[in-house]
DNA sequence: GGATGTGAAGTAGTTCACAGCC
DNA sequence: GGCTGTGAACTACTTCACATCC
């Protein structure tokens, strides 16, 4: 057939979003030496039940042993292609402020596959610089191909940058701006917002109820997104 | 009675995490010099259906009016309610690296009632420098009383991070550090974490399938959490 | 024995469609 | 006329319970 490596079916929404956590786990077992792991002990250190540990694992295909567990080094294989990890892409990053700094600098930030092209700012004290081994470029400069924008500046200059990378081919942005965007349909948006992660957790204090009764809180983040055309 | 200021029901888990993105929209349209606003354009800008958007509103009582859409002020307003932004609460952030400081200068972060109320670190270099108007106190000082705790430190440090705020009695965690924390029961522990986040945006791309159809992704982001006894 | 994988049941969230009010 | 607010239908996700296989 013409489809080279479609395995997986299509994944829920909010098991694609455990799926990077449930692999984490298994690095941490691998790192200490253990081999095994079960679906009771995931979903304990993910804060889920066992049966959507299952059930999430089980549409990667059979990948358990029953009677057994899973095997932490599968486990760690079978998420990495589902979420395509063996594949590369390259990511620009726009606004070298402290945040996109903390970004490129961060060991956790450009993995799996993610590739950092290059870096672009507006401010003529940080162009020039050298950054995570990138040289920053003017915003001026023509934006490289690449797969993933990422924007870290201020709010007002966010719609703008959109804009110049949607015009540069760049159909995916990871947007930290405290901004709405508005990009044309068939580009994806996602954000990230910190503000509404404290905000979250600040709602379920004050009301004295997470999702897990009155103890632990199991809620999801959120990043919305939003794509129109016009203004 | 004896509750002051329960006038919201229980709000779901998808609801809470919009309707600080409505409130954005809100002061946009403030800002703009704009009144009103129908759920159609909040819907637009939200990434998220006009029926949604009415139905998240609706949980907070009876605050648009038919025919006109929703007052600006008063949406802003009754949002700031629901999420508790009339009361103010302290944070202190662990780990004052580059994400840690880019936390805390931030004019996104510390905002609607979060107040900074101590930063700590472990670096000699770091410790008794002045960030964002507070003085780097060294970990092995008390930690000060507060609602919230933020995590920034390395992952191998973050889960004794943990144990000390959670000694000091702050029970709500916001975690930065790619590692799962083990925490007692009544601890809410929240997780960002930004590689997750493009390893989903970088799953729809290569499968071609956002929620909205071939075109706009309108995914949520994610943050799991875990609590649970023992290591 | 023990833990996976999964049909079936249950629950939560979204969307439809329209009555109600401005 | 237009847009909100909401019962009813629908869809998605989770949890239960157990047959299945190591």
């Amino acid at each position: 057939m013409a489809t080279p490596r479609l395995r997986t079916r299509k994944l829920s929404e909010p098991t694609i979003g455990r799926l990077p956590v449930y692999q984490r786990i298994a690095e941490g077992w691998l790192a200490r030496g253990l081999r095994r792991i079960d679906s009771k002990r995931i979903g304990e250190l993910a804060g889920v039940t066992p049966t959507t540990v299952r059930r999430d694992l089980a549409g990667l295909g059979t990948l358990g042993t029953r009677g057994a567990g899973y095997d932490v080094n599968v486990l760690n294989e079978r998420i990495g292609e589902a979420l395509g990890h063996d594949r590369s892409y390259d990511v620009v990053v726009v606004g070298i402020g402290n945040l996109g700094r903390a970004l490129v600098n961060s060991s956790n930030f450009l993995i799996r596959g993610a590739r950092l092209a290059a870096l672009y700012d507006v401010d003529p004290a940080v162009i020039g610089t050298v950054v995570a081994g990138h040289v920053v470029q003017s915003l001026d400069e023509p934006i490289l191909p690449a797969t993933v924008g990422v924007l870290c500046v201020p709010a007002h200059a966010a719609q703008d940058v959109a804009k110049r990378l949607v015009e540069a081919e760049i159909h995916a942005l990871l947007n930290f701006s405290p901004q709405v965007l508005t990009v044309p349909l068939g580009t994806a948006v996602h954000y990230v917002d910190f503000s509404i992660e404290l905000q979250i957790l600040m709602y379920h204090l004050n009301n004295g109820t997470g999702p897990l009764g009155g103890g632990v809180l199991h809620s999801l983040g959120i990043a919305t997104t939003g794509a129109t055309r016009g203004s």
